[in-house]
DNA sequence: GTCTATATACGGATAGAC
DNA sequence: GTCTATCCGTATATAGAC
């Protein structure tokens, strides 16, 4: 979970177990399914210390909340906002990003994609300021590209559709496609690695079919 | 939602509108997070008769849960399991009722597979019993494609989550999509009408592209 | 079958000692 | 800061009249 930092991870104040606990069992089951008592025995600490550092299970939510719709929507920051990429690069590397976030945060879509759906007011304002940073740029390119005789016309949503579902969508029905294919989840999680190549050539082929 | 009944849904029973209410909030948000007396409210019921027919509110979810399950589980099945058809048909006719009956449903996927991924138990059976209709024979179809010439190797399980992805995921993701590309809600259906043609197509040539 | 009234349990939150 | 004990609202479930 702290691997940049060269402390494992034993060390963390109250504070930050009651957090690190009370994501795990939010965006495991959502806010209604997991009682604060949980959330104190899985920080092995006292229930009080709950209200006494975040007033209520509500307010504590909503950090968590918060925390991981930005690490879920922020995905495509940073490296991926540099101009000088082509649309062919960027969708390569923001696939291996989201990939490999998502290797190491496999509950977060479920839980960002349940929240959005419950509770689109708190959201709105986020996805408004944000702005999904590199997103709005990307579907710009992939407007320019449209008018290029390249490749020929593609919604944005049609585009984005089908590289969130190809990226994300795995990792959302993990359980169910493993008991279809019977694959188990070193296998699974070995198969994602191989989709950040295989899902930018798959988007450059559908690109060129319509 | 009761389309094919000559009859329009007005004359249903006390248990059948306990039923339609449990269905419609048990599907949006989830069993925690419904009271029995929402239930009993949307119902235009009494309260009390929810206990009088069907013991307990866990009882009456996990009726829900398994009708929910069946019929996302089983658009693979009656008109898609005849075996004369080939693998392009197959996927064509699967997109097409899918999408029919995610239109219809469009809170079912996120429902369905946050329950597998809280309750892989009680799913499991169901899993295996059902064995999800159709989808072993198109597997199958699929891997002795792959030794003929024409597509080269795919795996079931990247197979899959393709057209799984490419075709449930605009529905699960839908609220953000729209918000993202401004898309109002008639256009997104519109949309993923056009998807019935584009899928198969694009499916074909991620087939084609390996 | 349907209602009112109520028993009972559970979960969030706090008071107050240490 | 951390603990024990407890309060109190809320939600499920039932008893019993009609």
């Amino acid at each position: 979970m702290n691997q940049p930092t060269g402390q494992e991870d034993k060390v963390l104040s109250t504070e930050e177990k009651i957090k690190e606990a009370a994501r795990k069992l939010f965006t495991q089951k959502g806010f209604a399914a997991v009682r604060t008592r949980d959330i104190a025995d899985e920080a092995g600490i006292n229930l009080a210390l709950l209200n006494y550092y975040f007033r209520s299970k509500q307010k504590l939510f909503d950090i968590i909340m918060l925390e991981n719709f930005r690490k879920f929507l922020h995905i495509v920051s940073g490296r991926v906002l540099d101009d000088s990429l082509t649309l062919e690069e960027k969708i390569a590397l923001l696939v291996d990003i989201e990939i490999d976030m998502l290797t190491q945060n496999p509950d977060l879509p479920l839980f960002v994609l349940n929240e959005i759906r419950v509770n689109p007011n708190k959201i709105a304002m986020e996805m408004h300021s944000g702005d999904v940073p590199g997103v709005s740029r990307l579907l710009a390119q992939l407007i320019s590209a449209n008018g290029s005789g390249e490749a020929p016309q593609m919604q944005p949503l049609h585009f984005l559709a089908n590289l969130i579902g190809l990226t994300v969508f795995p990792f959302v029905g993990r359980p169910m496609l493993q008991k279809i294919t019977g694959v188990d989840e070193d296998a699974f999680y070995k198969m994602m690695q191989e989709r950040k190549k295989l899902i930018p050539i798959w988007i450059k082929a559908i690109l060129n079919c319509s």
